[in-house]
Order: C-alpha cells, then structure tokens, then sequence
DNA sequence: AGTTTAATCTAGACGCTGTCTAAATTACAA
DNA sequence: TTGTAATTTAGACAGCGTCTAGATTAAACT
C-alpha cells in the first residue's frame, strides 16, 4: 500500500460524482470527499487548493457532459428540421437536468465556483455551442431573420436553463420526469414553431 | 430596556434583508442575523424553528416582491399591447433579479427552503399570477391560441426565470445592468412577437 | 549506491456554523 | 401574589473549511 495515491485528483473528483449522486448536494463537503476517497481531510488542498477548486473542476466536466447531452438529443432529426432540432435542443439540455440534477446544480453555483478559472468559463459557454449550430443552420436555411439570432439564441437559452432551474429547486407543482419531459416538449415545440413561423 | 424583544420576529426578517442586501448570500448565517438583531444566536429558534424556517418565511416576502415587481413593469402600457405586455412581464421579473440578486437567490435555494410551507408555495406560485393574467387577456383578444395557453405560459415563466439565474449566477459574459436589460429586453422582444404573430 | 530535494499526505488546531439542551428572565392570568 | 407560559440566554456538541507543522514517499542528482 503506497503513502501516495496514485491519482487522488481523478479519485477525489468521481468521489464528488458518487456523493452528490447519491444523497445530493447537500451531503457534500470537502471532508466527505476526502473520506470517501480515503484520505486525510487535508489532502484535497494540495491539488485543488479548496473547496472552489475542486467543484470548480468537477463542474467544468459536468458542463461538457450536459453539452453532450443536448448534442444526443439532436440524434435522428433531419438537418433541415429546425423546429425540431431548436426544440430538442432545449429538450437535452432538460434531460441533464433531470437526470443529473445535482450536478446540473454545482455548474451553477457561484459560491461553489471559482468564476476566473477560465476552464471552466470555456465549459460553461460550450454548453452553448450546439444551441448556435443550430440556429446558424437555420438562418443559413432562411428560417431565421439574420437580425433576430441574437435574440432568439439568448430566449432559446434561457428557457432552457429557465425550466431546467425551475425542475431541480422543486418550484413546479409536478415532479415526475415523464410529465415534466412532456411539459418541456409542449414549452419548447409550440416557442420553436412561433419562432421560425415568423420568419 | 426589556428582556423580551418586542417583535422579533420581524427583526429578524429586517436583519436577513440587509444582511444579504449588503454582503450577498454569502454572508448569511443564522448567528449573524442573530448578532444583526442584538440577541443570542439561539434566540431565532424560538420563533422559526430553524434556518430553514426563517429564510422560509424570508423567501415568502421576497417572492411577493417579486410579483409586485413583475405588475409594476406593466404600467403605462396599452391593455391590448399583448405583444408589449408579454415582454414587460419578463423585464419586471429580471429587474427584481438585477436590483434584488440576492432576495432573488434566496427564493429558489431548496436547502434553505421548506418546501412544505404552504405560505411560501403559494408566494411563489404568485410570481406566475400576472403572466397568467396577461395571457388570459391576449387569448380572450383572439391572438393567443387557447390549445397554446399552457405552453406558453411555461415557456415564458422559463425564459424569464432562465434569464435570471444566468444573471444572478454570472453565468453570462457581461454584467453591467444595463447593458443586460437591454439583452433582455431584445430577446423578450422577439420571443412576445413571434408568440403572437403566429395567432 | 547514497543523499538531497520536492511532492504528497497526515494530524492537529482554529474559528465558524446549525442545533440541542438547561436555566434564567419576563409577561400574563388566576 | 402566585403559578404558568412565553421568551431569551448561555453553554455544549459535532461538523465544516482552512491553516499549519511534520511525517512519509518519490524522484533527481552526485
């Protein structure tokens, strides 16, 4: 058995993984995860400094995992099906949300993050960048005013994230995931249909 | 100079105010608003239970702020100016945001939160009253489909929440207000006209 | 090889937190 | 006045994040 860890950075991260997974973001502290881990309360410190971090690093690789998770959902809809494609954009970035809530909830946190850390800023603007591909196409496509992208991306945004805040801080009176995913269908689809109606 | 406090319960209430009005969420503790009021720092127990309990009843005040913030951006505007009144009801909400982040903060934090608290559901439900009155309005007018009445509604509760967490969160690349009301203001904007050109 | 140097981790301390108790103080009613 | 309930205090407790000094291991150099 080595005094050493080994890779005590990668193992302090999936310890952050498996306890927010498991009881939320509420049972993690930075001595939780030295526990689980295995070692000294202390030990974190060394390679991420404090508490900002380390979540600070943890959240930078949950942001990608949540801009893949709305590049899959962009999976089987045809190129030139921007309702559609808007539509599912925001439906993956809710499909994060709900299956990661607590995760979703540390890449937001400012408290919790090290905002000059410019991984992480990259991490969390590339959570847009499916969302821009998107209405490029479209706009390229002729479905949208060249004027209004701007606009219609920072709206298509913040609904996403919007309803995605609203399922993890409880703050909708419905709390099944299949009743929400439908809500969020219903939300996106008939917003999307308004938006390249327009033209 | 009594032993008993006279009403502190409501200065306890005053004492969160301006402490997070000052140092942000940050700074909240249960013995700092303690320390505020001038008395122990278990003294707060005896009327709220716990942290929870106050900010609880904190958050049910700050959520109807919220709402009266969302009623006052719709002054001076056109009762029939669905397109307008749409679009205020989102600047009101991120204007509480802007003015109050950490008020706003506090509303949505589920830890700090008891969510069984009737009072504070139903503040919160409250914050969505007007956009339902406004609605109601435009489809009573014939520009809103009554089949999208739903959608809609989340959509624009979501879009304008979204909003304000990426704002209160400095999850977006600028931060001065004004330059951030007048992103909102775009993307509102547009989303109210696409909303009700498609009728 | 042996020795120095740096990296890694431990263990204890500190002040802070929220919550729990028992006791002290005050208000009010009989 | 006396008894009872409502307030508030003060101390204790475990847990937290961070800071230290020191122990242990790995690696680099002679």
């Amino acid at each position: 058995m080595s005094y050493h860890h080994g890779d005590l950075p990668q193992a302090l991260l999936d310890a952050v993984d498996e306890i927010i997974t498991e009881g939320g973001v509420e049972s993690l502290s930075l001595r939780a995860v030295a526990r689980h881990a295995g070692v000294s309360h202390g030990a974190p410190a060394h390679h991420f400094g404090d508490k900002r971090g380390l979540l600070s690093a943890y959240a930078e690789r949950a942001a990608r995992s949540l801009e893949s998770c709305v590049l899959d959902a962009l999976r089987d809809v045809a190129p030139d099906d921007h309702v559609e494609r808007l539509t599912r954009v925001g439906m993956g970035y809710v499909e994060f949300a709900l299956s990661f809530p607590a995760q979703f909830e540390v890449c937001f946190r400012r408290e919790w993050l090290d905002l000059s850390n410019e991984a992480l800023q990259l991490a969390r603007a590339s959570a847009g960048d499916t969302l821009v591909d998107v209405l490029s196409a479209a706009r390229d496509g002729g479905a949208l005013a060249p004027a209004d992208f701007d606009a219609i991306r920072m709206a298509s945004w913040s609904m996403a994230h919007g309803f995605s805040c609203l399922v993890v801080d409880n703050a909708l009176p419905v709390s099944e995931p299949e009743a929400l995913r439908h809500i969020a269908y219903q939300a996106f689809r008939t917003y999307s249909e308004a938006v390249f109606a327009a033209k």
